[in-house]
DNA sequence: TATGAATGAGGATTCATTCAT
DNA sequence: GATGAATGAATCCTCATTCAT
């Protein structure tokens, strides 16, 4: 309906649903890793970075909360299905693009001594990535609950579970 | 075929398909319930305690990958749906108690002054929630890879993260 | 329509549109079968024999024209199917039967010095099989054409053609 | 993409795919004419010319496998779509060419005594005509069959059929 | 003349659910 | 209480055809 066309002239431009939901992911990953890269770019302070990334990732659930889990969850997944849909082949490697620029951000902040040189800064990335994207789903989840029970804003809970995860890098 | 009944026989039982998913979501958070009260009553020690929690959820995922994150999304969640099947108040009241016996956990670790008293123990729940259990999914999910590129196996990323997480909390 | 059921009522009888059609046509070769096995122990004199074959099989067209040629076309055909459709490796089965009655009709007749013992019986089969079914297809097909051009009725081509068929192994 | 066109384009020189269909079909029989025509002209003695139809024919098969079947069942068949397909009224008439092309070889036969003057020639053209055509589709698609079940390759099943089919009319 | 873009109508298949017995 | 038999509604997908340019 949004795109004010007929069924079958989706078809026209995907060859099945499975690669228009590939494609949609693909198109958000590459969002994804824009958004990081400018991250990385802009926020030399370890913290304000760390936040810039946490804040990215709640905008991308916020503006797309259906595809935020399977954005995440596509992320160094490689598949049979990659001779069928080309596009999973991208989607992999811009995964990879996606780690990398969060491994920089680690090996950054340990270089300038500001994370723990404990950090093993790969393991950590997946860490991280599994942890504040959840604690973004639940947040969502669970806004109703949270206000009621914890008297927090959806906001205030996400701000202090970054800052606990922090935590367990800092020194 | 499990069941050795058919399927028309189920209907006997429940009302729609969806209610037979929310009963076995029930029963499975009762068994985890269980789970973690036996986890609190044995071990005395924090870490000890920490740990046998964390190997309890890996345990959940491991005989019911496909319902291990239901059963944890299902925590705390009100839904209309309510009404229709009463059963989700029953697992929303099971939710509470598992929070609960969290939420005991953390609020005894920092009387004996082995957490930070800075850690605000109901939020803590929820973010530690979300965070291992998210670890978890993607220890299984990207198994693969985690053997390639990390060197590592999923038993000793598993076990990484739940220790990095812990420092987020530790003193 | 005519088994006054809806489509999905067919999907639980069959597994799908090929299997549907596969069991169509099994059913229709073990009546070729079981007709020929009639004509073979009704009819001892080898002419009146030939000719109830013909007959019979003019019958199958009559009564089932779409199947005519598929029935007769799936005789003697391997496919890799057979692992999918298991009915497809009883319908290899009737058809070799159904090839072996032909066959004894030559061999029998070639005995009985009724047709020429330079006929090779078993290609014989397959090119009276071919022949014969062709002339029945193209019989009904072209009727009218046939009334006029040739004067002739289906049935007086029909035994024309047949006669004539059967002149090339006779003695 | 062999015209090097859109699919847009065939609609400019035909009306639909039936029409396109037809086109080729009659494309075909123009070409099977005329060898028949270079048959007849070519071979004078009547075995020679019987297995360069014969031989036509089967090379009309390996090239147009799919629509071998169809050029033949076109002929001689009149239908009510001839008003809407002006090209099946030229389909018609080519095909009593090629009709009176066989008659003409069989009128031939006849009276210089090679097939025997019982032969009614017009409805035996039509019997040859279906056999052969039946005989060669078989070759080819129970070609394996034939080379275990028979030992003879397609063209030694191909000869032996021509040859018994011959037989009926010869003296 | 040529075509890119679009699509309606249909077709195979699935699946949660119902209901008479 | 148990079930065999049935199905409506939906879903994914195809394909011959149209039409504005």
């Amino acid at each position: 309906k949004e795109a004010d066309c007929s069924k079958s002239t989706i078809y026209v431009y995907f060859k099945s649903k499975d690669e228009i939901y590939n494609s949609i992911i693909y198109e958000y990953m590459i969002l994804m890793k824009q958004g990081l890269s400018s991250c990385i770019a802009l926020y030399k302070d370890y913290q304000d970075c760390y936040y810039a990334i946490c804040n990215l990732l709640v905008s991308f659930k916020e503006k797309n909360p259906l595809y935020f889990e399977s954005i995440l969850g596509k992320i160094s997944i490689k598949t049979d299905d990659m001779e069928i849909y080309p596009v999973l082949e991208e989607i992999y490697k811009v995964g990879e693009e996606i780690n990398d620029i969060i491994l920089y951000f680690f090996e950054n902040a340990i270089k300038s001594r500001n994370i723990s040189s404990e950090t093993e800064p790969l393991p950590a990335v997946f860490v991280f990535w599994a942890s504040i994207s959840s604690i973004i789903s639940i947040a969502y989840d669970k806004e109703e609950y949270f206000n009621k029970r914890l008297g927090m804003t959806k906001e205030e809970f996400l701000h202090y579970g970054f800052k606990l995860l922090l935590k367990s890098v800092q020194i």
